[in-house]
DNA sequence: AGCACA
């Protein structure tokens, strides 16, 4: 089947992983990585033959899985380009959840489509240009694929928007959270900015999407990409 | 390349 031919689904199927990302810490990953998209439900990845290099994601929302396949496209993730489609079916945890969930022994032939939900679902959704708010009312500024066409990935970020009277403490409290921080970099001469460095790139990418728009004032969004060379 | 949920 053709990639572009597998419907939207919730669930996004990725491929192409390092396979030598232990089972645990890929799925921690994932989940830090793709969070922003939307509400996660369930993170999969299995070590079989059949199954490793592999990973699903299951989001609430078609859409948030429908950002993530276009926006994480070829994000490179622990040196290899993420491959990322829909998945081809659902994913038990929300059948579960459906109350429609059929194990595996019956799941022989699963030919009564259910088909019911489909085109509600592939509603076009403008694609966050300006920035969107969540659920829970917090804005998230767009979101900048951050390894093809803009900045590429790097273990240092760049951080802007920040008030003044920012410090670095106040900083390193932020972004101490995540693994494989190193340290604050401010610059007396140019307040507002600052730069964070991590470990690599990977733990860089994790740290820029969970603080991404993190306000230190109401009136500030911090805006984080990877720094320069 | 490989589409699962133990």
């Amino acid at each position: 089947m053709l990639t572009a031919d597998i419907p939207p689904n919730q669930s996004i199927y990725i491929k192409n992983i390092n396979e030598k990302i232990k089972k645990e810490e890929l799925k921690r990953s994932l989940y830090c990585l793709f969070s922003h998209f939307g509400r996660i439900l369930d993170v999969v990845a299995l070590k079989t033959p059949k199954l490793r290099g592999q990973a699903w994601v299951v989001f609430t929302e078609v859409t948030a899985a429908s950002h993530a396949v276009r926006q994480m496209q070829n994000f490179p993730f622990y040196d290899k380009p993420m491959r990322i489609q829909y998945a081809k079916s659902t994913s038990d945890y929300v059948t579960k959840a459906q109350g429609t969930f059929v194990p595996k022994e019956k799941k022989m032939k699963q030919e009564e489509k259910v088909e019911r939900k489909r085109h509600a679902e592939e509603t076009q959704q403008p694609s966050m240009p300006n920035g969107a708010t969540t659920q829970n009312g917090m804005h998230v500024p767009p979101f900048q694929p951050s390894g093809q066409d803009t900045m590429p990935p790097k273990n240092i970020l760049f951080i802007h928007n920040l008030p003044i009277e920012t410090t670095s403490m106040m900083l390193q409290l932020l972004f101490e959270q995540y693994p494989g921080f190193k340290e604050i970099r401010m610059i007396e001469a140019k307040p507002g900015i600052a730069f964070v460095e991590y470990e690599d790139d990977v733990q860089s990418s994790m740290a820029m999407q969970a603080l991404q728009g993190f306000k230190i004032t109401p009136q500030n969004p911090m805006v984080v990409s990877f720094a320069k060379k």
